[in-house]
DNA sequence: CCCCCTATGTCAAAATCCTGACATGAAGGA
DNA sequence: TCCTTCATGTCAGGATTTTGACATAGGGGG
């Protein structure tokens, strides 16, 4: 006689919390909550802060780019944008002559900022990693990468 | 002469997309995504499939209960029971004789609904399942809740 | 040259979520 | 008993994000 339900499928898990999904929303909401705090005492927001890092490592980008790298929408990054103005953090010109796009930079107070506030999120980024075997690390990511990409992310 | 910068933190990569962070974030987002194209269809939102899912594995939770497990606030799910309390999914008394904490429960048309949902989210889940070697799953499972219990979430 | 398609920036309105606050009910200790 | 503490449900306000829509700029193809 042969087993009954021939490969458990994975996963259909008794329990809810057993989901990939599940765990992957936890960690994400415990990330954000870890970040939400770090980032209130450097005066920054999650999002604010996911722009700077960007715009250090390739300045230049557009709002509509900036949307798509945060997986928001343009309209919220515009305002994300707004913010950053008006605290003098980014600087954006006023018009382009080719295009519309609309290149952001750092400014020098931005920059300083990012540094004050990457300290603490790396701080966040190392705890996260160091919870689990260090070999994991790149399977992890790969795996993560595959999961978003079979998902059309 | 020694190394500088021993064991170079596995981490602080050269790329930002290479940081868990990033990598959950965008699992995150996709999965996201996937839900509410899917739930859509069925007149859901994702808290409230999610409430529907916990309601039906553990009859009788109350507001703040399921706002834990889910991971956003009581305000933010007290609204979200109005909702499936005036379509006619769930129910709870108005009052009870010991606390203060109702419990919801399924009603017949929200089990019904939930079944007709389920298999539109387990089929997203099947996605990202088949998106790796299945050998990892168990770990990749155990990996993102050391990470949300490191960050305390 | 003109039309179609795409991408971008932006505005307006709605939905969603969170922060802060308050009142109630239960439990435990002085 | 009384009081302190904690958890719950709820209200009000504001912040954030999304949906929908519109106008503009550039690239191709007819």
């Amino acid at each position: 006689m042969k087993d009954r339900t021939p490969v458990p499928p994975p996963h259909p898990a008794d329990d809810v919390t057993e989901h990939v999904g599940y765990r992957l929303k936890r960690a994400a909401a415990a990330l954000r909550g870890a970040m939400d705090k770090a980032l209130r005492e450097h005066g920054l927001t999650v999002p604010q802060y996911a722009c700077l890092e960007l715009l250090d490592q390739r300045p230049g980008l557009s709002n509509a780019e900036l949307a798509r790298s945060t997986f928001v929408t343009r309209q919220s990054m515009n305002v994300v944008l707004r913010g950053l103005q008006d605290a003098d953090l980014i600087s954006r010109p006023a018009t382009t002559d080719h295009g519309r796009a609309l290149p952001a930079h750092l400014t020098e107070h931005g920059r300083e900022r990012l540094d004050a506030a990457r300290s603490a999120v790396y701080a966040i980024e190392r705890t996260m990693v160091d919870a689990f075997p260090q070999r994991r690390l790149a399977a992890l990511l790969a795996d993560l990468d595959r999961m978003a990409e079979a998902l059309g992310g």
